[in-house]
DNA sequence: GTAGTCCCTATAGTGACTAGAGGTTCAAGA
DNA sequence: TCTTGAACCTCTAGTCACTATAGGGACTAC
């Protein structure tokens, strides 16, 4: 109870710059501090930081998890919202793993067909070069 | 032959910023200009930028798209590079699945176990709270 | 000649941090 | 009590791969 900046990134193992910018940014509330003016932590702060992380790991972006904070925050509401942020990433993360896969056969079979030689016959320049390759928005954003 | 930049990003499917970003980055020559000048370019830039394109939606970074250029410019090279490049690429894209596969079951739990009441019985929230959740570097990048 | 579309440069903004400079505070040992 | 050195502070700028905006100039069709 009552630890610093430091402390608190090791528990939750986030970084020190990235706590400040949480809290920068409005998702950590302004701890108390120290006469010279050094952030003070307890349990709170913790749970709170822990929740970001994890959330953050699940690939919710900063605006997703201020909602679901602000929900956690008021635990009358209904949840119907937290249910739709987590479909909708649900399904994000599907299209994403679908693009991943096309991705890796398309990867397998250059590197498969590449028979380290010289570049004038690599297959991974040639597929590269093959502009009959349309797959939309496979790169990750 | 001999067409606009705007022509350039309708037979390419990339955006005219993107077409001048990448000259200045140096991934496309400077084109020849006209009296006013305008951009021209002809076939050698659309296969290029085609190239260009295809190896971003397959999620090569510009540095690695630079060492794949600079090897389709020299192709009496060994392609050992490219291959290593390719397979670097396939690692990634294998580790990035293997951590949606796992996310994706997560998410699918909270979701199927939220029952749209109030959210102090959310799953949603709970998971997110629940601090046991150790995974490193699920986040994409 | 003029309207309207396209093009030009240069600068700033995005998201989610990360790195650095330059200075201050804290905790532990002598 | 003093000193050392790690940890802390703020502020600014940098990262990546674009994207957007401002304020203007060029080109094409009528």
């Amino acid at each position: 109870m009552d630890f610093s900046i430091g402390e608190l990134a090791r528990r939750t193992e986030v970084k020190v710059p990235t706590i400040r910018y949480y809290e920068q940014i409005g998702l950590l509330p302004p701890p108390p501090r120290t006469e010279g003016q050094q952030r003070r932590y307890g349990k709170n702060a913790t749970a709170r930081l822990a929740f970001i992380k994890h959330a953050r790991e699940l690939g919710f972006d900063i605006e997703a998890i201020r909602a679901l904070l602000s929900l956690q925050d008021n635990p009358d509401q209904s949840c119907s919202v937290a249910d739709r942020i987590a479909k909708a990433r649900l399904a994000e993360v599907e299209e994403r793993i679908a693009s991943l896969n096309a991705l890796r056969t398309e990867l397998q079979r250059m590197v498969k067909e590449c028979a380290s030689g010289r570049v004038a016959e690599c297959r991974v320049i040639d597929t590269l070069a093959d502009s009959s390759h349309g797959h939309g928005r496979l790169v990750e954003t």
